[in-house]
RNA sequence: CGGGGUGUCGUAUACCGGUAGUACGCUUGCUUUGGGAGCAAGAUGACGGAGUUCAAUUCUCCGCACCCCGACCA
């Protein structure tokens, strides 16, 4: 993509109505504009960190069984007066038509992907099931804040798995729980698991998936020599206390983000709805039900409240809205431009996603818009490096300079 | 939802009961070109409504929007 055509521009000043960190750089380097509190609009910068995000939830759900599909989010309300969430659940957006017909906004689906599930598993057999969507969900929250990571509406993944047994569940969970971690270490981030409370609508144990950070809502205790994670919420312990499973060390206390989260939400659903299946003796059964969910939008404010610099958003290498920033610092001597339009040619043909700043602007512009943009690695292309005969190559995250070949470079690139 | 605050060019800000200024951005021209350039010329602005006043962007009230703290966040 030629810098020069991209819709967005950078900001040198940030928004005076935004507090957040992942808001202002966002704001300024061109990924989202915000369309009142709480929603914004994803750019196209924006929009390919979130779909390169997406895809990685999608092929770790992919791994492990689930099978993506795309409800409606614009609910019927019955199924919602059927479990009692109409009136129960508070941030549930309730719309009406020109006629008076209600409906509700999807913020959660179990009341349409239950029935879904009821219509084609009949028997054993057909059990177990994993089904999930990457989408839009509507919350109306009382306060939005914290820039795109609590919104009233915002992207998320939601699972839905049913089971016979509560053995085949616990089993499940624990593959997910796995999978959720593959996605946290693509996108660089170090989640911990924690118990917390399933909050009214579950009277079962649910847990957190928690990335340390500032911006985090929720304090948690943790050890650092073993897992040992809890919500100060529901913890038995307090900060400073030997941590209750190794022992080894005193627990400590941290502001973290819920970057997803899993319920066991047992039978209540199948019962709502009368959904049940055949089982081997034939028996009628309700199925279990475990939801598990993991916002994009917020997974896309976590890593840019978690890695951001002085200097602006650093994107770690499976998110990047692009992997390469190729700088053309201009110049009278037209070989300089020519040089870059070959090298963008050959890195693009061999796969590599460029964005090339063909801009007619000086130098430091272009390195300032590169930092805040926060592509990880940069290529610049000058006099100077024409003289050299090779490129200068700077990692975003360290600021380490090499120079490279263009056959070192495609080497790396494409390794 | 309770409490508090703010609404001024595209963005960030200043001042003021009487001609609304600055910076960046934008347009045009020239110069410049390795860390957000310089000069010159230009376009663009007071959230909506009511009230007080000779006169309101400024004061008052209502509405709306946004922000902060809290509560809330199956």
């Amino acid at each position: 993509m030629r810098q020069s055509q991209l819709f967005t521009k950078t900001r040198r000043e940030a928004p005076s109505d935004e507090v957040s960190k992942n808001a202002q750089l966002l704001i300024r380097a061109g990924y989202v504009h915000k369309e009142m509190a709480g929603v914004y609009s994803y750019l196209p910068l924006g929009r390919r960190v979130l779909t390169k995000i997406e895809n990685i939830i999608r092929a770790e759900m992919d791994k492990i069984g689930g099978q993506e599909l795309r409800m409606a989010t614009l609910h019927p309300s019955e199924p919602w007066k059927q479990t009692g969430a109409w009136d129960g659940v508070d941030v549930l957006f309730k719309i009406q038509s020109r006629t008076e017909k209600e409906y509700a906004l999807g913020q959660s689906e179990e009341e349409i992907v239950t029935p879904i599930a009821q219509q084609y598993a009949h028997s054993y057999k057909d059990l177990p099931i994993a089904l999930y969507q990457i989408g839009q969900k509507y919350r109306d929250e009382l306060r939005a804040k914290s820039g795109i990571m609590r919104g009233r509406e915002f992207g998320m993944k939601d699972m839905y798995s049913f089971h016979t047994t509560q053995d085949d569940f616990d089993r499940y969970y624990e593959i997910v729980k796995e999978a959720y971690f593959k996605i946290y270490k693509r996108c660089n981030l170090d989640a911990k698991a924690t118990e917390a409370s399933g909050g009214s609508f579950s009277e079962k144990i649910s847990y957190e998936f928690m990335v340390l950070t500032d911006a985090g809502e929720d304090d948690i205790l943790y050890c650092d020599k073993c897992d040992y994670c809890a919500n100060v919420e529901v913890a038995k312990n307090a900060e400073g206390d030997a941590c209750p499973k190794c022992g080894q060390t005193k627990l400590q206390k941290a502001k973290a983000v819920e970057a997803g989260n899993v319920f066991d939400l047992g039978q209540k659903y199948p019962k709502a709805f009368g959904f049940t299946y055949k089982a081997e003796d034939g028996s009628d059964h309700y199925p279990i039900v475990g939801c598990y969910g993991m916002g994009t939008t917020r997974l896309m404010g976590t890593i840019v409240e978690v890695f951001a610099d002085a200097k602006g958003i650093v994107w770690p290498e499976e998110v990047a809205p692009f992997r390469v920033h190729l700088i053309e610092i201009t110049s009278d001597n037209a070989d300089v431009h020519t040089e870059a339009a070959e090298l963008y040619r050959e890195l693009t043909s061999a796969g590599v996603e460029v964005l090339w700043d063909d801009r007619d602007a000086r130098a430091g512009e272009k390195f300032a818009d590169s930092d805040l943009i926060g592509i990880p690695l940069r290529i610049v292309v000058s006099e100077k490096t024409l003289a050299a005969g090779k490129f200068e190559c700077v990692e975003r995250v360290s600021g380490k300079v090499e120079h490279k070949s263009l056959s070192e470079l495609i080497g790396r690139l494409t390794s």
